[in-house]
RNA sequence: GGCCCCGUGGUGUAGCGGACUAACAUGCCACCCUGUCACGGUGGAGAUCAGGGGUUCAAAUCCCCUCGGGGUCGCCA
């Protein structure tokens, strides 16, 4: 090794010692005589005093250093003069004092501050990613990615699983998300497709008898990117034989209890991590994905103005539609401004429209003194006193308050709410940022209406099961079947879902038809799957975890491109190598591919 | 594909019709400096204001188009 100790470990234990240090020079002081260099590692940072009266050759190569040069140092570890101790840096009570030196390698002047926390438009830290992943807050994502990746290979291994490699070449299904297709050289016009999910993989997994397996495993899907979701991803993917819902629920809970505890102690995990079913989720946050770490669930008051004089809360009611609100605390001095900014909003999810009703002012107080002077909304002339503190005492508020209120169509009322709950949450701060609520989101459909091509399709996939009881509804009333899936969500997000699987080749076929597949198709789209489970196919059932979701959570961060190291843009390019990019006539040749004009 | 936001020295920002010959911070270069740690001091270089077109006596500033980036809806079994 070119070094004997790494920068960030130095203490004054270790004063006395003669050392050899390399790494980068993230900050130079040049005093005319003295010169100091902060010489930077993976593991931290420490203070090197080049002094001509100690080696004139090293100070004369350290006059030639700048920031990023790669340097050799050696020198004797001193505890620094009493007064010049630097408390903000972990080896902050000594120093090197440097008797050789040597450039290892000069830098250019790098693009952007690698020694500053500041933010820099992403693109050129991607078109720099090496440079980028040199800052602490880059350091620092890949090294808890690494820990928690770790901790879960571990923690999977003390539970008896086997993690087992499945393919990245296999065969394109055209459900689902888009594939990313690869030509094949030796079979002209045939393709394979990366995986979405090693889904079916595993599951012929546990017909081999492995019983227990996982793979942190890539998946690929083509399709539009955003914060935290990317052409590439990675899910800790595993299955388990003869299993119930409660078992792996369960395993996950200890698996983050324990992770977070091991990782990120200072953060807070609520347990145990509830379980809500799809429906009630939908009716108190108006999304399957709440965000738990607040409150201000969304209340149904459409009984209250069933019967008002405010004819868009009478109407929505009486045509079988619902009026539901939700309680902004304190909100009740929102400018117009403010307040057309959560119109709008309520109406790019499809609501006709956002009732206001402001509760006096700031000054607070019980709802007993409430009267309609105290009350600004558009439909206060047409609300009675009655009324408008029924909503409130059902919405829980108090004087100083904002209910926002929408009426219409069930579906859309619960989106909008659940937008405006996201939105007012966010803006009033009331998610404690280093709170992980996370909970299991149960008893979704097993299918839904897909109106654009007029049949019945998977809520999640087919290999979901029903409900036992629910099976005779599959040729009845599809509608109705309840699945054996699960989400986990935390803060906001999925980062997770799996099920229990069908195991029988007869409700899988059953499905299969249900979903419109002719048995043909059915055969050459998943006879492998069926086959399997005509020999024997235990019960079994699984889950699959976003890793870079988790990672950002865990990190703080607001995309996941934050946590790994060579992500895409928006547009799906990799700036560091400029991909994608054309290839050569001859490859194209070689994969009898031609190119065709747009 | 729709909608929204952004693009000004290397980096991050200010300027939002005339006082812009474009400001500030930092970085860079030179010189000075032996206890700094975001060292300090003096001086200097560095910007066709993303690109194109238009409106105007006058455009970084207003309008249109294009490009690039981001957010989001669609999409993501």
């Amino acid at each position: 090794m070119l070094k004997t100790h790494s920068c960030g470990e130095l203490r004054k234990e270790h004063v006395g010692k003669k050392v050899t240090l390399a790494g980068w020079v993230d900050r130079r002081r040049d005093h005319g005589g003295l010169i100091f260099i902060d010489l930077r590692d993976r593991e931290g940072i420490v203070q090197v005093a080049f002094n001509p009266e100690v080696s004139e050759a090293s100070h004369k190569v350290a006059d030639r250093m700048r920031s990023e040069y790669v340097v050799r140092v050696s020198g004797e570890v001193a505890r620094r003069p009493r007064g010049t101790e630097n408390p903000k840096l972990p080896t902050g009570e000594v120093e090197i004092i440097a008797q050789e030196a040597e450039i290892l390698n000069p830098s250019k002047t790098p693009p952007f501050y690698v020694n500053e926390d500041v933010e820099v438009e992403e693109n050129l830290r991607l078109k720099y990613r090496y440079l980028d992943l040199r800052r602490p807050r880059m350091r620092e994502s890949m090294m808890l990615r690494h820990q928690v990746v770790k901790f879960i290979r571990d923690f999977l291994d003390a539970n008896g699983f086997i993690e087992i490699e499945t393919p990245i070449l296999i065969k394109s299904t055209p459900e689902g998300a888009r594939d990313y297709l690869v030509p094949s050289r030796l079979h002209p016009g045939k393709f394979y497709a990366l995986p979405q999910s090693p889904q079916q993989l595993k599951q012929l997994l546990m017909v081999a008898g492995m019983e227990k397996y996982y793979q942190i495993a890539r998946c690929f899907r083509d399709e539009d990117t955003r914060a935290d979701r990317q052409p590439e991803f990675t899910q800790l993917d595993l299955e388990m034989s003869f299993v119930e819902e409660e078992d792996i629920l369960c395993l996950m809970e200890e698996l983050f209890v324990s992770l977070v505890a091991a990782v990120k102690p200072q953060m807070r995990v609520l347990t145990p991590f509830p379980r809500l079913s799809y429906a009630e989720v939908l009716d108190r946050y108006g999304t399957d994905k709440p965000d738990l770490r607040f409150g201000m669930e969304i209340k149904d008051l459409s009984d209250i103005v069933a019967k008002s004089s405010f004819s868009i809360f009478a109407e929505a009611v009486a045509s079988g539609g619902k009026v539901k609100g939700i309680c902004a605390p304190g909100c009740a001095d929102y400018t117009r401004r403010q307040l057309e900014e959560l119109n709008e909003l309520a109406r790019s999810c499809g609501a006709g429209g956002l009732v206001t009703i402001s509760l006096g002012d700031s000054a607070g107080g019980g709802l007993d003194g409430l009267s309609m002077e105290k009350v600004r909304s558009a439909a206060a002339k047409f609300l009675t006193t009655d009324e408008v503190k029924e909503m409130a005492r059902r919405l829980e508020a108090k004087m100083g308050d904002l209910l926002l209120v929408v009426a219409g169509e069930a579906k859309v009322v619960n989106l909008a709410l659940g937008e405006l709950r996201q939105e007012m949450g966010a803006r009033l701060k009331l998610a404690e940022p280093n709170t992980l609520a996370f909970a299991y989101i149960k008893n979704f459909p097993l299918f839904r209406w897909d109106e654009e091509a007029g049949r019945w399709d998977s809520e999640h996939h087919p290999f979901t099961k029903p409900w036992d009881e629910d099976i005779p509804l599959i040729d009845t009333d599809p509608g109705k079947v309840r699945s054996k899936h699960y989400d986990m969500v935390c803060n906001g997000y999925e980062i997770g879902g799996g099920s229990l699987r069908i195991h029988t080749a007869e409700l899988q076929r059953k499905v299969f038809r249900l979903l419109g597949y002719r048995d043909e198709e059915i055969e050459e789209r998943f006879g492998h799957m069926l086959e399997a489970f005509e020999y024997g196919a235990p019960p079994h059932g699984g889950i699959a975890l976003g890793i870079d979701r988790i990672v950002m959570l865990l990190a703080g961060r607001e995309t996941i491109r934050e946590v790994i190291a060579f992500p895409k843009t928006q547009s799906a390019l990799d700036l560091t190598f400029n991909a994608p990019s054309p290839v050569s006539e001859a490859q194209l040749a070689e994969l009898h591919i031609e190119l065709r004009e747009e």
